[in-house]
DNA sequence: ATAAGTTATATATTAAAGCATATCACGTCT
DNA sequence: AGACGTGATATGCTTTAATATATAACTTAT
C-alpha cells in the first residue's frame, strides 16, 4: 500500500484548540509568571503536554482543559449563542489593560480573595 | 462514611463530564425534539457515542464537545472565575421558562438577528 | 561564554476516545 | 400482537490523548 489514499477523505475535527482559546490560556499563564512546567505540575501534566496543547498540536480532553483553565482562575461556561456577545463584552469591560501604561496607583490589590470554593458551574 | 476506600488514592481527572453540563446538553437536545441519533448525525458521531457522553461514561475531546454544543446553539466560553456568577445570572434571566408562567409583557425581542457569522469565540 | 531557565521536539507505552456496527430493553402507537 | 423510535450496551478496530523521559533550541541572566 503505497501511501494509502483512503485516509484523507474525511476532514478531521480540528487541527488544535481554537487559536484564541490557546492564546488566552497562555496569556493567563504568563501573566502569573508560570512556566509550562509550573502549570503542568499543578494538575499532574508533563511540560511537553502543556506545550502541545498551547501550540495547538494536540486537542486535550474536556476534563483536562477544564483543569488547566481552573488553575488559571478561569472557567469554561456553557452559554447560549445569542448571549455570547453580551458575555464577551462583560468580560472585556472587566478586564483591565494591565499591559501598556501601568496605573498610577498600583495597589497590587489581589481580587482573588473571593474565589475559594470549588464550585461546579455546569 | 464507610464509603469506598479504594477511590481516593489517585484523583482520576473526572468520571465523566460535569453533571450539570451533561444535563444541559441533554436538555437542549430534547428541547429541540432531537434524538441522540439525530444529534450525532449532524456532527458525524454515532448514537452510542452521544449516549456515552450524555451518561457520563466517556469524556469527549474538547473539539468534539464544542461541536456538540454548537449545533445546539450553545457555546463554550472562557470566563474569569470572578465573573462566573454574573454570567450565570445573565443566562438565567435571559432563559425564559417557556413552560411555567409566561411574562405579561413578552417583548420577545429576538437579538438573534445579529448572529449569522460563524464567530470564533476563542 | 556559559550556566540556568523555558519551550519545542522526539520516542515509546498505555489508556481511552473515536468510529462502525449490531443488538437489547423500553416505551408508544396503530 | 407487531412495528417503530429511542436510548443503553457490547464488540472490534483505529486513532490519539495522556504519560514518562530525554534532549535540542532558544532566552536571558551572570
Amino acid at each position: 500500500m503505497a501511501r494509502d489514499i483512503t485516509k484523507r477523505i474525511k476532514p478531521l475535527r480540528l487541527k488544535g484548540l481554537p487559536t484564541e482559546l490557546r492564546e488566552h490560556i497562555k496569556e493567563a499563564r504568563v501573566q502569573r509568571g508560570w512556566g509550562q512546567r509550573e502549570l503542568g505540575a499543578q494538575i499532574g501534566l508533563p511540560q511537553p503536554h502543556i506545550s502541545g496543547i498551547e501550540s495547538g498540536e494536540i486537542v486535550p480532553r474536556f476534563d483536562t482543559l477544564l483543569e488547566i483553565v481552573r488553575v488559571l482562575d478561569l472557567d469554561l461556561l456553557l452559554v447560549p449563542r445569542s448571549l455570547v456577545p453580551a458575555v464577551q463584552s462583560l468580560i472585556r469591560t472587566q478586564k483591565q489593560p494591565e499591559s501598556a501604561e501601568r496605573p498610577l496607583y498600583a495597589a497590587d490589590d489581589e481580587e482573588s480573595a473571593s474565589g475559594k470554593k470549588d464550585h461546579d458551574e455546569f
